[in-house]
DNA sequence: GAGGAACTTGCCCAGAGTGCAAACTTGCAC
DNA sequence: GTGCAAGTTTGCACTCTGGGCAAGTTCCTC
């Protein structure tokens, strides 16, 4: 249901096959909501998906694998921002800006639901992982293009790969804090929290996380509560 | 907890666990050196640790979990190093210190061969994944009861959160271009390759990456101490 | 050295993941 | 349409994982 201007055509094939994994992972969240994690197994979900056994296998590798492209969309989405920042833009700045956009209720949803559900299994937590190791390694590769795009600048892969790892880790940081202050509320004083709690993290990350407290966003994020 | 002046009471059967414990291990290191990550299956492990199959199953839920003793290892390393640093320390100056004691021939080698074995296996890389965030955890601990000792300071979980994770990304930021420039070189001159790639990583993020991409930053380590 | 706690092991079973080959679907050309 | 090639689904068979259970063994304590 996705119509793009580009649409690269759709046949029917692609179609079917875009139907089956979209199948497949609804009905891995359905049964996750119903039974909890860890409590229903690959057959439950190729048969409530409506296809055998066998084929769940050959669209992915695993349960955590289907319910893993919850969090890589989110992920994804987050990456398409940074990419769409300007290649003059310091590379936090973009990183803040694109962060900014997971504060919202449609795309943070999903997320924020798998998280409540994901919680206690440790598999579950283990995908998840990957799954920001994954987009970590996809900053990396966007930062590279951009830098490739500005003459007379040299690559410095460690910078690259500790400026996103960190990015990463600030993104995650307040997911977590988020998440344990206030659950999967949705509600816009929760989504303003997030952002805050965004801004602070990746604030902390520029200032070079020079002072143990910095009251001056802290206390607003607790006006906010 | 390990070195206590109480004697801690290596018992037979403490010592008959840590012996077949280190078997398990020792075992599974041998078969990845010689197969390869995924030509062996737990019975191979078993038979050569000279245990049964269940036996292993009650030390290890699986044969990733075996291997990641050695990568615990590591960061447990580090994470003591940590622990060590004086309380009144900035958090940022005790974790380069503690990152400092990993480019130690002993501590690093292990390290160094799993990664190469590792490499192009996923679900090893994973479980790599899992005990860096696991450290991380164990960061944030630790800090959190560093805070408590000193009088008067609030716990911010979201610096601290964020804080940990940055270092982590550091520290696996310098490990992965070393690997990738020095291979599993131990000699002297790699290992103050290493030495100088944790220390300038470290400075990356204490400055706030505000400096754009500049290799070898000897100024930040004159800074720091 | 008797008794109990801790540990090992074999047995069994449900489930994961994969190779294979037979069926079926779609795309394409005639 | 007909037909064929390429792509997909499915059942089947098989190996491996992970863990419950109960009988056997080793270690500790009294």
């Amino acid at each position: 249901m996705t119509d793009e201007p580009a649409a690269p055509a759709p046949s029917r094939r692609e179609q079917n096959k875009a139907a089956t994994r979209q199948a497949i992972t609804d009905a891995a969240l359905n049964l996750l909501r119903g039974k909890g994690p860890g409590n229903f197994t690959v057959e439950d979900i190729a048969a409530a998906a409506g296809i055998s056994r066998r084929t769940f296998f050959n669209y992915f590798s695993s349960t955590e694998a289907a319910l893993a492209s919850v969090t890589n969309g989110f992920l994804d989405h987050a990456l398409r921002q940074f990419r769409l920042r300007p290649a003059e833009e310091p590379i936090l700045e973009s990183a803040r800006a694109a962060l900014m956009e997971l504060a919202d209720p449609m795309t943070v949803a999903p997320m924020a639901e798998l998280f409540t559900l994901t919680q206690q299994n440790s598999s579950l937590v283990r995908s998840e992982l990957e799954a920001w190791d994954h987009c970590t390694e996809q900053i990396i590769m966007a930062a590279k293009e951009r830098v490739a795009k500005t003459p007379g600048a040299a690559i410095d892969e460690l910078y690259l790969r500790a400026l996103a790892g960190s990015v990463i880790s600030c993104g995650k940081a307040a997911m977590d804090v988020w998440f344990a202050q206030c659950g999967a509320d949705l509600a816009p004083a929760s989504l303003s929290v997030l952002r805050q709690l965004l801004i602070d993290a990746i604030g902390h990350l520029g200032a070079g996380f020079d002072s143990p407290a910095r009251p001056s966003s802290h206390t607003l994020l607790k006006d906010r509560l």
